[in-house]
RNA sequence: GGUGGGGUUCCCGAGCGGUCAAAGGGAACAGACUGUAAAUCUGUCGGCGAUGCCUUCGGAGGUUCAAAUCCUCCCCCCACCA
């Protein structure tokens, strides 16, 4: 018998909205129930906006339900109107088929490779014939009340107004559900908050077309503390792609929680037993930063495996220090819980995560000006940038801080062969020489 | 198609012949304070080894000693009318 998800996803913050939620309880605490999550194709890799669907998906299998990934190659041809302000860039063929094959591989990652139903709506969607679908499908669309949809609303208020391509999204995505629902008795679909009004009108089409009740779960939009959409930096998206965002940064992204996001954000993006995440509330000040430690590896572990979370955890504690984790917290992460002890303090393997760079030994001989060494690391974004950073006092080498912007950097500076340098608080990065 | 209003540095937004690399705000970065937090304060925020030089204000020309600012043409956006 499968467990409850909807009240697990109740309880672990998945849930804005549902559709008919007492029918929707009984039924998936009585039977293996299977749902769908679509996903863009605009880009090769999702980022961790997209984390909410994808650990929902996870739940669903966990709890001994069904989850579909429905990649969309076919509707990221026509381009989601909602709650968008602008409108979307239109796809090319190829560029969306590129771009289902690297999220596959990341859903994958995440569900076991092989494990979950995968399925490309581009497979019928493309297929379809205008007149046919027109007839068929179309004549259960009601403009009237389109136009009323909330997610259209933006767009319809504003000056760009709503092109007629994306005025047909809404009626491929209710198409999709029909279409999961004759093919695999597909019962839910779940999604963020702005598609509440594509899964509402599936959820109608299904009951049109098919006379079956099926169900909607939509997701709240996660800002952080401060207000802002969650899995943004100042480096842009934080991105699924070890290629895009390093598994190093990538921990980083989550040790930099907001306090007050931790316990929240535990319980959506790590799979660790509630009744232990409840226990964080109690923390506070700087005692947090341990449940943080747990959270970023535990996230980090999800996306890009033990060892690569193991590695972000060791460069870290080079990096800033150990911070212990108290045994009784979060007991059922497999994060590290001791200090340093048992990491070897050399930079040989400091370097593991950290960002490197090669440079021959020449340029070294007389000494290179060392904001020219700091933006050939790729430190800031133009010499100027470089000079300005190091005049403020925001540069090191070896964690001494520079006092003048071209002070020679010399072959003294190295140590077996390397050298650190550090920009303002977190950003590192290591020089090794190349003996040509 | 007509009439009117616009396109300014990452974003918003002032400037409307020289004193403009261009106000103000936001974002961002650095420093102080800290817990690799938040808040706050200070500084920086086109490029360049740099009391100066170079390139920017939708695009192309032109007027002028001097143009983001004036003129001409073109492109794009918006509003109202049709």
């Amino acid at each position: 018998m499968p467990e409850n998800l909807f009240a697990i996803l109740k309880e672990r913050g998945f849930v804005d909205n549902v559709t008919h939620e007492e029918e929707l309880g009984d039924l998936l605490k009585s039977q293996v129930v299977t749902g769908y999550i679509g996903f863009d194709p605009t880009a090769n890799s999702l980022h961790v906006g997209s984390l909410v669907p994808i650990m929902s998906l996870v739940h669903m299998q966990r709890a001994g339900h069904r989850p579909i990934a429905l990649v969309g190659g076919g509707t990221g041809l026509v381009g989601d109107p909602s709650g968008k302000t602008e409108m979307r860039k239109i796809l090319t063929l190829e560029t969306v088929k590129e771009n289902v094959e690297g999220i596959r591989g990341q859903l994958d990652r995440f569900l076991g490779p092989g494990k979950a139903i995968m399925v490309n709506n581009a497979d019928w969607l493309c297929k379809l014939n205008y007149i046919e679908f027109l007839r068929d499908y179309g004549r259960h669309f009601s403009v009237n009340r389109m136009i009323k949809a909330e997610s259209y609303r933006l767009r319809l208020e504003s000056d760009e107004g709503l092109s007629f391509i994306e005025f047909n999204y809404m009626c491929l995505q209710s198409y999709d559900f029909v279409h999961l629902n004759k093919e695999y008795g597909c019962r839910l679909q779940m999604g963020g908050a702005d598609q509440w009004g594509n899964i509402v009108s599936g959820v109608d089409l299904v009951r049109r077309e098919c006379g079956e009740q099926v169900f909607g779960i939509t997701f709240p939009l996660i800002t952080t503390a401060s207000g802002a959409k969650m899995g943004k930096t100042a480096a842009g998206a934080v991105w699924l792609d070890p290629e895009r965002t390093s598994p190093y940064d990538y921990y980083q992204f989550w040790i930099n929680t907001h306090d007050a996001d931790v316990g929240r954000f535990l319980a959506l993006f790590t799979l660790l037993p509630m009744e232990e995440i409840r226990q964080v509330a109690d923390l506070t000040g700087a005692d947090l930063n341990a449940a943080k430690t747990v959270l970023a590896y535990e996230a980090t572990r999800l996306a890009h495996g033990e060892g690569e979370a193991m590695a972000a955890w060791e460069a870290a504690v080079r990096m800033f220090g150990a911070r212990p984790v108290p045994k009784g917290l979060l007991p059922s992460s497999s994060a590290p819980r001791d200090g340093s002890d048992n990491i070897p303090d050399d930079q040989e393997a400091a370097g593991e995560s950290t960002p490197a760079t090669a440079l021959d030994a020449s340029l070294f001989e007389k000494g290179l000006p060392a904001f020219e060494l700091f933006f050939l690391a790729g430190l800031a974004g133009s010499k100027g940038a470089t000079r300005r950073l190091l005049e403020q006092g925001g540069g090191y080498i070896n964690g001494q801080r520079l006092e003048s912007f071209d002070s020679p950097v010399m072959l003294e500076h190295f140590q077996d062969g390397s050298l650190v340098l550090r920009a303002g608080k977190k950003r590192y990065h290591r020089i090794t020489l190349d003996r040509a």
